[in-house]
DNA sequence: AAAGAATGTTCCC
DNA sequence: TGGGAACCCTTCTT
């Protein structure tokens, strides 16, 4: 297994390669037409927003033979020391980029395609003193990178400097991070007990601030079809659904709300923005589905991590079909939305670790990355 | 209110 | 090589 080790890392190599693919991204999505169709990986559609204002697709859309999905020896990697929090693959059909936060404060980038001669492919930073606990990488701009830290520090990332600005500040530790698609200028990223605020690229400054929950907000995640639409997911046991118009009007009155009996460790919406997917520590993952989210439905799934291990998060693959989730026994649970109930479960005996956090890569179909307390970072591929 | 226990992975002998 | 300490920003139980 390749990994990463102090003082090897041939940075200026990242530098070239996420610089380099950065232009031709833009040179090939730049107008957000369907030209960039074969840009993307077969047998998938490229969803573009209806208004268009996004200018490139904002991923690829397509469903997944679950039998294809492999892990291979070569696509595992210890990219950083400790436990990983954050992972994210680089918005790009381009390259196969991941970074991922952990624990100590670090940021390690790992180049899957990059061949043993060119160096392992690892790069490692440390912009953080504390645990990382988002990362957004700017989909126009892939050389631009926000990450967020329990230590109150939100950083931008300029690869082409390679430095790692401050952002934004806070007395409280931040907890999550996102943002709108249609809106990249904000970040809106959870912070303290239960406060939800917003930082303007344009003013270099937090514009608002919220108490939205009682206790930390763990995810913060916008609807693909109507961006005003947002879920928060929280310690204090409940997800809820907002309407930003409203709380930007300074009414925080949630849509919906519904009720763990337990922490919420995170509520994503699905591809289409037509379900919601809930993980809470009390063994559920629900699923909120409907005009208005009210057909609740609690499927059973052991969600004990333990101190040692990140809390589980289930994530949707590729389209609203199926959840990918992490289990204690080495494994990713996956289940259907239309059965209500884990249908297979991925497994390798290349998996030393219990992979807890996920990401589904935005263009290539079938291409999913897992992270483990030990640094490692699986990637499965569909042939 | 405050303290303890429990969890998995790494690392060290 | 295998056992055991260390890790320590979670959550529940005492």
């Amino acid at each position: 297994m390749r990994e990463a080790y102090e003082g090897t890392t041939s940075d200026q190599k990242l530098i070239e390669t996420i610089l380099g693919v950065s232009a031709k991204s833009q040179f090939c999505y730049g107008d957000g037409s369907m030209e960039s169709m074969d840009e993307v990986s077969c047998n998938s559609i490229v969803k573009v927003p209806e208004n268009k204002n996004f200018g490139r697709p904002i991923r690829a859309w397509g469903s997944v033979d679950l039998e294809s999905l492999k892990l291979e020896e070569e696509n595992i990697a210890r990219v950083v020391p400790g436990r990983i929090l954050a992972l994210r693959f680089f918005p790009t059909n381009d390259m196969k980029m991941i970074v991922v936060g952990n624990k100590f404060g670090n940021v390690g980038f790992w180049n899957v395609d990059s061949n043993m001669e060119d160096g392992n492919g690892i790069y490692l930073y440390r912009p953080h003193s504390g645990p990382v606990s988002g990362i957004v990488i700017q989909p126009f701009s892939l050389s631009k990178m926000f990450t967020c830290c329990y230590d109150g520090i939100i950083r931008l990332m300029d690869v082409e400097k390679e430095a790692f600005d401050l952002v934004y500040s806070s007395d409280y530790a931040i907890f999550s991070l996102s943002q709108r698609q249609n809106d990249i200028k904000s970040l809106y990223f959870g912070e303290g007990q239960g406060g939800l605020s917003i930082w303007d690229e344009r003013t270099g400054k937090s514009s608002n601030s919220w108490n939205l929950h009682e206790d930390r907000i763990n995810t913060v995640d916008f609807n693909s079809e109507n961006n005003n639409i947002m879920a928060t997911s929280s310690t204090d046991g409940s997800v809820c659904i907002w309407d930003l118009r409203n709380i930007a009007a300074n009414r925080p009155k949630f849509l919906k709300m519904v009720s763990h009996k337990r922490a919420v460790h995170s509520a994503y919406f699905s591809p289409s923005g037509s379900c919601l997917a809930t993980t809470s520590i009390d063994d559920k993952v629900g699923l909120l589905s409907g005009p208005n989210y009210e057909d609740i439905s609690m499927i059973y799934h052991y969600n004990q991590t333990g101190r040692w291990i990140s809390s589980f998060r289930g994530i949707w693959g590729w389209d609203d079909s199926y959840i990918f989730i992490g289990n204690m026994k080495r494994g990713v649970d996956v289940v259907s939305v239309a059965q209500r109930k884990n249908v297979t479960t991925l497994e390798s005996p290349h998996m030393s670790a219990i992979p807890c956090r996920f990401d589904a890569h935005p263009y290539k179909v079938g291409m999913l990355a897992g992270a483990t307390s030990g640094g490692q970072v699986y990637v499965w591929t569909s042939c």
